[in-house]
DNA sequence: CCGCAATATGTTAGCGTTAACGGTTTTTGT
DNA sequence: ACAAAAACCGTTAACGCTAACATATTGCGG
């Protein structure tokens, strides 16, 4: 009753020609086993099998990659992986994933395009079943890898812009429009802005486009913004809301507009702490939908980025093109952003 | 002036016998171009590299795997993707792996010894050139796999326990020990604990062992105790500390410990907007030192578990025996996990 | 008991790259 | 100027597996 694996550590690693030998069949017939492809009979699968769990067997997918040119991976691009929203996106790539036979592989760029290029051609030089990568801001060379590379590329997050191929995500500009339609419709009207100092956030950039834009249709424009970047985004959302505040003391802001949650849950903070009366003083709202808004004592306004069902609906469309392994393409899924009222937006308070 | 893959997008795929063609030497000319080995003349660099270029031209890790035995992926599996502290693990990781040739490939087990068996699998049939893993607990066909895989191993966030090779973590029973003892000092005497319904968190049930174990030296035990699964986790806090405290009423509870700082967070917000004086009335201790801790009303006390650190230490440890490429192992790195007294962890108010 | 279809197994030839070694040329020291 | 060393580049044979094509082996109707 030999147990696998107690016996002495292989030196030279195991190939199927070990399997082979040790169950007496040919390599052919093992890989046929381990794969569940081809007719085998029951007897020879069983001896197969118990010689490769003998062995402790584990077969090369390089190999097996290069031999059959088909490889399992697919490559995620993300700027980053600290901020909760692209783990989420991630969660719902993998969810899909799970049920195929496809891996994912991820790349981190820290929002630097070169980074993004070299990323990639590295992802690429795997020979990966596809790419899901965050945007679709990129430089020339990345976009022409892309259309060369012959297969699914799901651009994700954004659907303001051209895609290459797929893509799959919300219109940020679409969604500052909404949120500034939202707050001009609940009265207020002296504005003030407050996200991240971040020139090649595309998405946050859009978002505040379409915000101001809609804002001037309505002949109202930001009144003052506050920018940060780095540390800790609760206490930045407090220490800038504090400023702004603090800067627009005579004429006061009646509404403050974060780039995202962390920063205006930090803000909502901020205000409770120091008895302003939200929404009555002062209106917020955030970006995201992130999960821990409901713990916090008022709910902020927000609006949700559909994160995990974007990584969802990404995988899935790589999944779908790689099983029918056709060509087929240029699918671009808009999802709809819902805007979360919350407790932090309502009318304010009308004078009697 | 020909711009580089502006040309018919290729059907068949390119190979290095394109380049090699294009540019009029022989293949493995190109190949030492392409990966800066071996002497080749200044002239045929460029002219190599010039057609490489306009080909637009990958090369194919895939085959060059193959043939060098040398794959330089990192196979990194943990439970989770949704609970800020593997990302920010991986962050560490990447940061390291960033100024190397090595590349991660993530693999989730949502806490499924199972799962974690058949990832594991799968990502040893990479033949990837390290094995970071959350955890000291496998099961025996993992541990076996891992053993017999001739790679380095690094088992992270945990040293508790025996380690298959290499191990970078935190001691949790020392966690619980610790907070234990400061809990004590601090005069508190009727504790009560809350936490995760998960019966697969070793971590978890390890700070809660090494933490009842200090209690019971001083002849105390937890009073009451709370568990949940799922939900967001900062409302969960909140819905559990009333429970508990509302059950307590008649012998109030003076300390809550919470397994992370999430739920205590939302414990912590609870107590503020219910006029309980903390740490006056009640003290109050997490774990894990998120970041966002900063922004809170009050600094919920907590135990910092070191999680990029870990990320650091583990990607350095697999980066070193790969350049080293020697079969040296078996470091054992126990990082010391800092005590953050914050705001909820005063002494007591003494009756004067 | 022959022949033809399954079924079951083996053989051959790559997949695209790199290690190892072999030739040329060029450089260098004396 | 000539050997020895260096620089440069090509040839051959894997790497471990699988597609595609043989080749047994079995079953079964007529």
């Amino acid at each position: 009753m030999s147990q696998g694996s107690g016996n002495t550590p292989p030196k030279r690693p195991l190939t199927l020609r070990d399997v082979s030998e040790a169950s007496g069949v040919s390599e052919m017939t093992v890989s046929r086993v381990l794969r569940n492809r081809g007719d085998v009979s029951e007897a020879t699968r069983a001896k197969v099998l118990e010689a490769a769990r003998e062995l402790g067997y584990v077969p090369n997918k390089i190999a097996g990659a290069l031999a059959s040119s088909r490889v399992n991976l697919v490559a995620v691009i993300i700027p980053s992986m600290s901020n909760m929203v692209f783990p989420e996106v991630m969660t719902g790539i993998n969810d899909v994933l799970e049920g195929t036979e496809l891996q994912a592989v991820v790349g981190i760029t820290n929002y630097k395009p070169e980074r993004e290029e070299t990323v990639l051609y590295q992802m690429l030089s795997w020979r990966p079943s596809g790419v899901i990568i965050a945007g679709l801001e990129h430089t020339e060379a990345a976009k022409a890898m892309m259309g060369a590379a012959g297969i699914p590329i799901v651009e994700i997050m954004d659907t303001d812009g051209e895609a290459i191929d797929s893509a799959v995500g919300i219109s940020h500009r679409r969604a500052g429009r909404k949120m500034a339609q939202a707050i001009i419709d609940a009265g207020y009207k002296r504005i003030g802005f407050l996200g991240t100092k971040m020139p090649l956030d595309h998405r946050a950039r859009k978002r505040f486009e379409g915000f101001t834009e809609v804002l001037a249709k309505s002949g109202l424009e930001i009144t003052d913004s506050e920018f940060y970047s780095g540390g800790s985004a609760l206490k930045k959302g407090r220490e800038m809301t504090e400023a702004i505040l603090k800067r627009n003391v005579d004429e006061p802001l009646d509404f403050l507009y974060y780039s995202n949650d962390m920063i205006g849950a930090g803000g909502l903070m901020y205000c409770l702490d120091n008895g302003i009366d939200v929404p009555g003083d002062i209106g917020l709202a955030g970006f995201n939908g992130i999960e821990f808004l409901d713990g916090l004592p008022r709910k902020l306004a927000t609006m949700d980025a559909c994160r995990l069902e974007i990584g969802r609906a990404a995988a899935e469309i790589i999944a779908k093109r790689v099983e029918s392994d056709g060509p087929a393409g240029g699918e671009i899924i808009t999802l709809e952003p819902s805007l979360e009222i919350g407790d932090t937006l309502k009318r304010k308070k009308k004078p009697l």
